[in-house]
RNA sequence: AGCGAGGUAGGGUAGCUCGGAGUGCCCGCCGGGCUCAUAACCCGGAGAUCGGUGGUUCAAAUCCACCCCUCGCUACCA
């Protein structure tokens, strides 16, 4: 809730960075554009907000595809994060940084001084370990992710490999861990998730392995500090990144002012690394740990998991090609729930678009303005009859509950209600006051609506708000003013018909 | 197997905490209306034994018990 008078409050959103060995699919889009809606949101709430992203470079399979081109590692990750980039920057994602871990630098600095803060503080040691190694994955495995005892890619054998590593004292947060999950201090939303986590500490935690040796990382990644022949373990540095992005090595003064993390985005499949890893490896440091981790789920494609093998990979860049970005935030929102999995597919976006965006949406705007230019009309009163069409606090409920899906049924709710007033109104039958009462109501309501959509889609917002001449500050702008009084200027169609 | 979530019209969902006529929303389907609007918009209708069985109750989608089915999580996977 906005609090007017005190200074502005922070709001440091993140979202998971990607490995960049594979080429961004369907699925970073949709976590990018809901950390973007949140981020936008936020902000009409007067927050001051810092959204970070990034790659995660530091991955063995990227050494290994780079080797396989023939080109080197560092080439390969320029070329792959490039293209994360280019996503979020066509996707109108308002982030404030974006992270590149393998580029030595504060991102270095930051993984070794998180790495030297947990080892000053007894939870980093050696320990050998002993595994099942698939030379030909270059990975271990464990024995039930094997089939017949054999390495799921390559059907070999694994050989049972020992080697020393540096361990992280995960069993030593199992309680501290346990309250923090149990008592909100940590919010992992939606619950369940929060009760897999939780599941998982009951069972018993363990330490896990925070390096391998630079030679099974081929020599790609962030050394450990004081030893030379170890490489951290990626998610180590990976989950550093928070730290990065908020300066924590290079600027105490505003990484004061920005931790800790108000809000993760994050995947279902990396829960556990942000609600149990990652705040152990803060309380270890002495550093506040996460407020809230929204986890959302994956998206299939017509029913089916998204799978290279499957060919069903969906390209945002190809889909930006078709449609705007508009569209298909709209659509990715509108059609996934924020918690669960959800299906993608062409079909319904093209629906999604021409029937609510154009058909709702953008008709609403062009009928009013119509009607608005034919009136002659500079100034609108009236009264105030559909500003009941709308419950805003109804719609930052939703907001503050992360229920994003929910929040834009509420505005798209309202949008309708509004074309429904057109037709009981009948406008095009009205003069004099009635009228102009009735263009007031519209004006004003598709104002709201603006101002109300421009977390999802705001390219269309700043669009309706030059049009109808206002400016797009905040959600307590959200309520009938006195008069309408803006220039009305049509700028063309809000949305093209999809065929 | 253990823990967790869920099964509501053809599809997708809300409602369930704190029982009160199967109530709501979106898509699809059928019919009608309007002409301000991008064949857009509005209204109405059909369509559900609310997973099953048994119980508590004047009353159950909602509470209790059992069963069936689906999906997550269970150590390094967006």
């Amino acid at each position: 809730m906005p609090k007017s008078g005190d200074a502005l409050e922070k709001f440091y959103i993140a979202t998971a960075i990607p490995y960049v060995n594979a080429p961004p699919h369907i699925g970073h889009a949709l976590e990018f554009v809901q950390a973007d809606v949140i981020a936008r949101y936020r902000r009409l709430l007067g927050e001051e907000v810092y959204l970070a992203t990034g790659a995660d470079e530091n991955s063995l399979k990227n050494a290994l595809a780079a080797e396989k081109l023939g080109i080197s590692t560092e080439e390969l990750c320029l070329r792959n994060s490039e293209a994360f980039k280019v996503l979020v920057d066509s996707m109108g994602i308002s982030y404030s940084a974006f992270i590149r871990t393998s580029i030595k630098g504060d991102h270095w600095k930051t993984a070794q001084d998180l790495w030297s803060l947990c080892n000053k503080n007894g939870d980093i040691y050696k320990k050998k370990y002993k595994g099942l190694y698939c030379v030909g994955c270059e990975l271990f495995y464990t024995e039930n992710e094997l089939v017949d005892g054999l390495c799921p890619e390559h059907k070999t054998k694994p050989e049972l490999v020992e080697e020393e590593n540096y361990f992280f004292r995960l069993s030593k947060y199992q309680n501290m861990l346990e309250q923090l999950l149990t008592s909100f201090k940590i919010k992992v939303t939606p619950h369940f998730r929060g009760n897999e986590a939780l599941g998982f500490i009951k069972a018993g935690l363990e330490d896990f392995s925070v390096s391998r040796s630079v030679k099974r990382a081929h020599g790609w990644g962030i050394p450990v500090p004081g030893d030379e022949s170890q490489i951290m373990y990626v998610w180590f540095d990976a989950l550093a990144y928070y730290l990065t992005a908020a300066f924590f090595s290079v600027d105490e003064k505003r990484f004061r002012s920005l931790w800790p993390v108000d809000l993760h985005v994050i995947g279902k499949g990396i829960t556990r690394f942000h609600a149990l890893y990652w705040p152990a490896m803060l309380l270890s440091a002495g550093l506040e740990t996460p407020k809230e981790i929204l986890v959302h789920g994956y998206i299939t494609v017509e029913g089916q998991k998204i799978s290279k093998s499957l060919g069903n990979v969906i390209d945002p860049a190809a889909l930006l090609k078709k449609y705007t970005s508009d569209e298909i935030r709209y659509y990715l929102i509108r059609d996934i729930p924020s918690f669960d999995d959800g299906d993608f597919s062409e079909k319904s976006l093209i629906d999604r678009v021409n029937k609510e965006l154009l058909g709702d949406l953008g008709n609403l705007v062009n009928r009013v303005l119509t009607l608005a230019e034919k009136s002659g009309l500079k100034e609108f009163r009236g009264n105030s009859e559909l500003e009941s069409g709308i419950d805003i606090g109804s719609v930052q409920e939703r907001f503050s509950n992360l229920e994003l899906h929910e929040a834009l049924e509420r505005i798209m709710e309202f949008v309708r209600k509004c074309n429904a007033y057109v037709n009981s109104k009948e406008p095009w039958k009205l003069q004099g006051q009635e009228l102009e009462s009735v263009l007031y109501n519209l004006l004003e309501s598709i104002r709201i609506a603006a101002i109300l959509l421009f977390p999802f889609i705001p390219t269309t917002s700043l669009k309706i708000s030059k049009m109808l001449d206002f400016e797009i500050k905040g959600i307590s702008d959200c309520r009938f003013r006195d008069s309408f009084t803006g220039k009305i200027t049509r700028q063309g169609y809000l949305f093209r018909k999809i065929e």
